[in-house]
DNA sequence: ACGGTTTGTTGTACCGCTGAACTATTACGT
DNA sequence: ACGTAATAGTTCAGCGGTACAACAAACCGT
């Protein structure tokens, strides 16, 4: 359609939300009740979706009639529950028809999962390396055969791919689907979405979105028992974070925000790569409690654990410097966005046992809120390579939220 | 209803999203209207808004209709304009039928204000006072005060209270309308709406909700021509913060966040009263300006002002180090929340002719971002009182997003 | 004066939810 | 064994709300 130069009003083009129509009603609906069965701790009837949605018996049976022909949940055989009436059919996810494909680089390694609505790993393919300062082109080349295998397996199992995100550790523009920079990369201005160039089984070009490796990796523990809100700080070689709020990310202008490893502890302190000094990730980045413990920078982090088991003093010091480091930064963040709960993942999780208490209470002491709500320091629930699952279950979130294009 | 027992899903009572009904359409197109009358820069005619939503021309009549029989909108005469056709009849808000109530204690004044629709003012009261370590029985019984006479004012010319937000520099739980603490006041665990106890001109109890200072003052700042995200910055004896991303203020988990005052700039600076070393506020809160440039801390920020236009060596190191101080806490706040543009408000907006760019220059060399958008760092556009502006057009921006309530 | 153009209104069709009646399937009491 | 109560799920008329098309209203240019 042609601007057809209307003069008057300027309150320009339908940006905002869109006009509601009678099959708005429909996919809002459906969305209720593909909630409803997916979030329920027990498998429910479509008379208990009826009474959580506030929905008629009636309206419910049709939507679930399309959930099922979209394959989306399936009827369980009816049990038979010791109480008068009619036996109830308890409505699930489907499992292996739907999959969400979570793909990452990182700096150690490279990988791509595949979860299907019951949260399943249907398909993966994780191989390790150093792509330190590696060329964008080859990793993602190699990134893309690992997704290929994966899509092949999917398909071959008679799933559906509903679509992809792309974890990296760097500065992401979500929108554009373009990589700004990633030091420990070594990559800057990366449109890595036509580098993979992915496809599902019948051909149609797969949706891949892009995001930060910190913030999809903080998407994973809303698989576990987790509060609705928490910050997820993501320890590595740089230090990341992901805000979530009510279960939702929170990501800002841009999805820029998070970068606590760039909080300036001590201005007094070391000189950092991005011009500042005394940034978080020179007291508690992967590196340095390393090198502070007496290893090699490319040693293992199992290594820092290992010397912390059998009462290395210097291991102690820098994880003890490091917690507290980690901890007046937290403060910072929890004084600035108001999360209580902090969960903390990569590295940390994995020094946990150590350094859990200091960075609890360290926060403890300095969050303004804390005498008002407890702040609540533990370590991540999810496997390893979270980002993978989160980039899979945000995928899948998608499909959930909006059944409608999926049946 | 009593609880029926059911028993096998434990999917909860209608908590999330309610159903869709038909009347749902209703709802949110209606809101999509309002939003579109009241967005614009040019009064719209129906046309114009239907082309705007996507909604028909006949769907946008029936909801003028509704709006128009409200009182929220009402129609200019048609304009004669240099082109074929029927002319257009303009929309435009409704002057002086709603208003909403912003209420604001604050350290040093109280006060009232109504805003009606078009934004104009159309009831005011404020009194300037000390109000350190007060009583806030007494304080809340002055503003009930002039409260009721604005309410007065208000009904007399046949307006309606939509209801009202009260302001109050503190840790304020929103969701009970309850005051955490509020150090500046000396107030802490008090019930404000209680004491409050407002009611409309036909004796209806009146809706007031609680909230924090800095973030009524930045909602404030949506009047003039400012970007869709920004962080507000309110200094005073404290420094506070507003979260704006998308219009919307960001409340994080309780709405205690922004809380910069508080943020470490040098962990081996003088000692604050929240416990830690070298808080902002120990270098950029107002009191520390006036001291650190002679003058007494009781003195209006006003002298301060004065001394620099006369060149005063003292009041420009003390402008100074706070400048870096503040820009550097900014920085932070950047990186942990990713927003591109900053507003100076309370004193910094008063100072900004020598505070500006000592900010924006410490900020852009720390913002990790900054490289890739660059920040901007303004003054506030509100004028005095920004809060009681916030509160009454918060108070407006609920009757036009939720319309079919007062229709 | 008359066709062309844009605005706003009227009436019909259609879609999706509700509510009530109906069927299906179990437990329980006699 | 049989009827009654209870619960799950389905069917169908009714109704609200939007779309679409036709129409009336008010203006322009020639």
């Amino acid at each position: 359609m042609p601007a057809t130069s209307t003069t008057s009003a300027q309150t320009g083009p339908p940006s905002g939300p869109a006009a509601s129509r009678q099959h708005t009603l429909r996919e809002r609906n459906l969305r209720l009740v593909a909630s409803a069965v997916f979030g329920a701790t027990t498998p429910p009837s479509r008379a208990d979706v009826a009474a959580a949605t506030g929905l008629t018996r009636a309206t419910v049976s049709t939507l679930v009639d399309r959930l099922l022909a979209g394959a989306l949940v399936v009827e369980l055989p009816p049990v038979a529950v010791q109480r008068a009436g009619r036996p109830a059919v308890p409505l699930v996810p489907a499992a292996r028809t739907v999959v969400g494909l979570g793909l990452e680089v990182n700096v150690d390694y490279l990988g791509v999962r595949a979860l299907d609505l019951v949260g399943d790993v249907v398909a993966e393919r994780v191989v390790s390396g150093s792509f330190h300062d590696s060329d964008p082109g080859g990793v993602l080349g190699r990134l893309r055969g690992l997704a290929l295998e994966a899509i092949a397996e999917v398909d071959g199992g008679g799933m559906r791919v509903a679509g992809a995100r792309l974890a990296l550790p760097g500065l992401v523009d979500s929108r554009r689907g373009r990589l700004e920079v990633a030091p420990n990369l070594g990559w800057s201005l990366i449109d890595p979405v036509d580098v993979l160039d992915l496809h599902t089984g019948d051909g149609e070009p797969l949706a891949v979105e892009v995001a930060n490796e910190a913030k999809l990796a903080a998407l994973a523990e809303l698989a576990g028992d987790v509060p609705s809100s928490f910050l997820y700080v993501s320890g590595d070689v740089g230090v990341g974070a992901g805000i979530v709020v009510d279960r939702r990310l929170f990501l800002g202008e841009r999805g820029w925000n998070g970068e606590i490893g760039h909080v300036v502890v001590d201005p007094s302190g070391p000189r950092c790569s991005c011009g500042n000094h005394g940034c978080l990730e020179q007291y508690a980045g992967k590196e340095v409690l390393l090198r502070d413990s007496g290893l090699s920078v490319s040693a293992p982090l199992g290594a820092v654990a290992d010397l912390l088991r059998s009462g290395d003093d210097a291991a102690a010091a820098a994880v003890r410097r490091g917690g507290q480091a980690l901890g007046a930064a937290l403060a910072t963040f929890v004084n600035l966005v108001d999360v209580s709960t902090v969960v903390l993942g990569g590295a940390y999780a994995e020094l946990f046992d150590w350094l859990g208490e200091v960075v609890a209470e360290t926060v403890r002491s300095r969050a303004l809120a804390a005498p008002f709500a407890p702040i609540d320091v533990r370590p991540a629930a999810a496997g390893p390579h979270a980002a993978l699952s989160g980039g899979a279950r945000e995928v899948l979130r998608a499909v959930v939220s909006d059944p409608a294009g999926w049946v």
